[in-house]
DNA sequence: GCCGTTTTCGGCCCGACTGTTTTCAGTCG
C-alpha cells in the first residue's frame, strides 16, 4: 500500500467527521497526519510495525500511529467506515459540488434529502438524491437554500456529471507506471507502454490503455500473463477477461485496459491504440491510396494482407506510409499528416530543453520548500535558474507576503542566488494577486525590485466576461507585470475556467511584451493547448512554469512540456528554454 | 488530536465573499 492511500483514507476520515460535527481541531490533526503521509519520504506500511518510527513524523502523535497501523492491518480505517455506512458511500462525492461544504452536507442529511440507503448501494447516489431532491422541489424552504444556491448546486451537479470517469494526467500516470512495474515483474513481459489519450498528453484521461509484450505476450501462450494480470494487488473489479485482453477498475474508478501482443505487430498495436482516431483514420485513407491496408496487426497489402509491409515499430509503418514518425503529442489530425508526408513537421519543444522555472513558491507563503531546498531540487533538474515567487498578502490563507516581508524575502533570494556561486541563477520574484478591479496587490516600488512580476488571478472567478477581461488587461497594462499567471485560472474537473475574451488578453499581451505562462501544475495546465496554438499564432512571448510548492514538484514541468507540444510550440517559442541572460533580455522591459 | 510547554493544559493560519439574513453562517482559497 503505498502512501497515498494512507492519506486519503485520513482525508476521507477529516471530511466524514467534518459532516459530522466533530471538534473542528481534531478533524485538523486528520488532515495534518494525511499531509505528513503525503509528503514523508519514509514508507508507511513498511515501518508501520515500528510505532516509535511513525512518531517522529510531524504531525503524527500517538493516537494517529494507532490509526496508520490500522490501515496497514486491515486497509481501511474503521472511523471512516461507520461514518460512511451513517451518512452514505457518495457523501464524500457530494463535498466536491461547488458551493456543497460539510455543513451543507449535514444539512441535506438532517432533512431527509439525502439518505444511507444500502450500504452496497453505488457511490453516486448521494448526487442522485440531490438532483431528484432539487427536481422535486424539495429543497426549498430548508435552511439558506434560496434560488440562487439551489441554482448553483444544480449546475455544479450538471459540471460534475460532465467530468464524472476522467482523470488528470498525472493520476494516470502514475497508476500507469505502478501497474507497468507490477507487469514487468512477470518473467516474459518485457516491456509495457502507455497508448491512448495517456500517450498523447491529453490533458485528462477516460482510460488507460497500456500494451504490454514480450515471449509471454506471443499468440497462443497467454494463459499465464494474463493470470498475472488478473492478480494486480490494485485491482477494484474484473470488467472482461480474454486471451490478448485484461480489463478492470483500480480502486479510484480508472478503467484499465492491459493488451498482450506479440512484438512483431508491436508497432502496429501501438499506433493503433495510440490514435487519436481521427489521426487514424486519416492514416488509413493514406494506406489506402497507397494500396495498403493499417489495422493494430499491421501495414500489409490491400490485395494480399498476408503481406506484411511493416508492424513491429511504429517508425517502419510511418516510414512505409512515406512519412516521418511524430510524437504522439501531435497525432490529433490538425495538420500533421500532411506536413510529416512532406517532411515539414516542426521540430516541438522536448522536456530537455527547458533551462529554467521562474514559478515557484517557498515556505514564505504556502511552499514546502525553503529557497534554499527549490534551487538544490532545480540543480539536479539541470536548470540555469529559477525565480522565487511566493504569494501577495491578499491571498491571507496561504500567508501571503506584504510589501515589508517582500523586500526582507527579496534580500534572502539574493543571499540563496550569491550562496550559489553562479552554478544556479535565483532571481527574486513574485506571483502578485490581481485584485477585483485589476489592481496589483503589491507597491510599484517594490514589484521594480524583482526581475520576475507574474500576476495572477486568484479571487472572485465569478465577474462577468466583461469585467474579468478589464480586470486581467489592466493588470498586464501595469508597466511592472513581466509574465501572466494560469491566465484562465481553470482546476482540472473542479473549476472551470472563468469568463474571459482569452483572445483580446492575449493580444494585448502580444502588445505589450507581456509574456503568458502555461502553468504545468498537473491541476491546472493553463493556458490549455487550444489557447497555447493561439497564442503563438498571436505572437505572444510564452513561459512554462512547474508553479511547485514542493521541491519534489519540479519535476513535474513535463506534464506542461506534453501540452505545448500539442500546440506544435518549438523550443524557440518559449522564453525559458534561452539561457539566463537570454531568458531576461526577452522579458519585458523594466520601466 | 498534536504539540510544546509558562510541562499535563491551552492554543491550533484567516480574510473576503456570497446569499441569506436582518446580524451571520458557510464556503473558498
Amino acid at each position: 500500500m503505498d502512501n497515498r492511500t494512507f492519506a486519503r483514507l485520513l482525508e476521507e476520515t477529516a471530511d466524514l467527521m467534518e459532516i459530522d460535527g466533530a471538534d473542528s481541531f481534531r478533524i485538523r490533526s486528520y488532515r495534518r497526519a494525511a499531509e505528513a503521509a503525503e509528503q514523508t519520504t519514509l514508507d508507511l506500511s513498511a515501518i508501520a510495525g515500528d510505532a516509535a518510527r511513525l512518531l517522529e513524523i510531524d504531525g503524527i502523535g500517538k493516537s494517529m500511529a494507532a490509526r496508520i497501523q490500522a490501515i496497514a492491518a486491515t486497509g481501511t480505517l474503521e472511523q471512516r467506515d461507520e461514518l460512511l455506512r451513517k451518512y452514505g458511500a457518495g457523501v464524500l462525492e457530494l463535498l466536491k459540488l461547488p458551493g456543497m461544504g460539510p455543513k451543507t452536507v449535514a444539512l441535506l442529511w438532517d432533512a431527509g434529502v439525502i439518505a444511507s440507503g444500502d450500504s452496497d448501494s453505488p457511490s453516486s447516489n448521494s448526487i442522485d438524491q440531490l438532483a431528484a431532491a432539487i427536481e422535486a422541489g424539495r429543497l426549498n424552504g430548508l435552511p439558506r437554500m434560496g434560488a440562487k444556491q439551489i441554482e448553483k448546486l444544480r449546475k455544479g451537479i450538471e459540471d460534475y456529471r460532465r467530468s464524472a470517469g476522467r482523470f488528470r494526467i498525472d493520476v494516470a500516470d502514475e497508476q500507469a507506471r505502478q501497474i507497468a512495474a507490477y507487469l514487468k515483474k512477470f518473467p516474459g513481459i518485457e516491456r509495457v507502454t502507455p497508448a491512448g489519450s495517456l500517450r498523447r498528453g491529453r490533458e485528462t484521461v477516460g482510460d488507460l490503455d497500456l500494451l504490454a509484450t514480450g515471449p509471454a505476450c506471443a499468440a497462443g501462450q497467454t494463459g499465464p500473463a494474463v493470470e498475472h494480470v488478473a492478480a494486480y494487488p490494485g485491482l477494484h473489479d474484473m470488467i472482461a477477461r480474454g486471451e490478448n485482453k485484461v480489463s478492470f477498475h483500480v480502486e479510484q474508478g480508472l478503467q484499465v485496459d492491459v493488451r498482450l501482443l506479440p512484438g512483431e505487430s508491436y508497432g502496429a498495436a501501438l499506433q493503433y491504440f495510440t490514435g487519436s482516431k481521427a489521426h487514424n483514420v486519416a492514416l488509413r485513407q493514406r494506406a489506402l491510396k497507397m494500396g495498403l491496408t493499417l489495422s493494430e496487426w499491421a501495414l500489409a497489402k490491400l490485395d494480399d494482407e498476408s503481406v506484411v509491409v511493416a508492424a513491429a515499430t511504429e517508425e517502419e509503418i510511418y516510414a512505409a506510409l512515406g512519412m516521418e514518425w511524430m510524437p504522439p503529442e501531435m497525432r490529433e489530425n490538425l495538420g500533421e499528416i500532411e506536413r510529416s508526408a512532406q517532411h515539414d513537421l516542426p521540430r516541438v519543444i522536448e522536456a530537455a530543453d527547458m533551462r529554467g522555472d521562474v514559478h515557484m513558491h517557498t515556505t514564505a507563503s504556502d511552499g514546502r520548500s525553503s529557497i534554499r531546498e527549490m534551487a538544490g531540487a532545480a540543480l539536479e533538474c539541470g536548470y540555469q535558474y529559477i525565480a522565487i515567487t511566493d504569494h501577495s498578502k491578499n491571498l491571507a490563507m496561504t500567508n501571503g507576503l506584504d510589501e515589508k516581508r517582500a523586500l526582507e524575502h527579496i534580500r534572502k533570494i539574493h543571499e540563496v542566488d550569491r550562496a550559489m556561486e553562479g552554478r544556479l541563477r535565483v532571481f527574486a520574484g513574485i506571483e502578485v494577486d490581481i485584485l477585483a478591479d485589476g489592481a496589483l496587490d503589491l507597491a510599484d516600488e517594490v514589484l521594480a525590485q524583482m526581475e520576475v512580476v507574474i500576476a495572477s488571478v486568484h479571487t472572485r472567478f465569478e465577474q462577468s466576461r466583461e469585467e474579468m477581461t478589464a480586470r486581467v488587461l489592466r493588470a498586464i497594462e501595469n508597466p511592472y507585470t513581466r509574465i501572466l499567471g494560469h491566465p484562465t485560472g481553470r482546476l482540472l474537473l473542479r473549476r472551470e475556467p472563468f469568463a474571459l475574451d482569452t483572445g483580446a488578453v492575449l493580444k494585448r499581451a502580444a502588445e505589450l511584451g507581456v509574456a503568458v505562462e502555461h502553468n504545468a501544475a498537473p491541476e491546472r495546465l493553463d493556458l490549455c493547448d487550444r489557447d497555447l496554438r493561439l497564442a503563438k499564432e498571436l505572437g505572444c512571448k510564452i513561459v512554462i512554469n512547474s508553479d511547485s510548492h514542493d521541491a519534489r514538484n519540479l519535476g513535474k514541468m513535463g506534464y506542461g512540456v506534453r501540452q505545448l507540444k500539442r500546440a506544435w510550440l518549438t523550443a524557440e517559442d518559449v522564453l525559458n528554454t534561452r539561457d539566463a541572460k537570454g531568458f531576461l533580455a526577452l522579458l519585458r522591459a523594466r520601466p
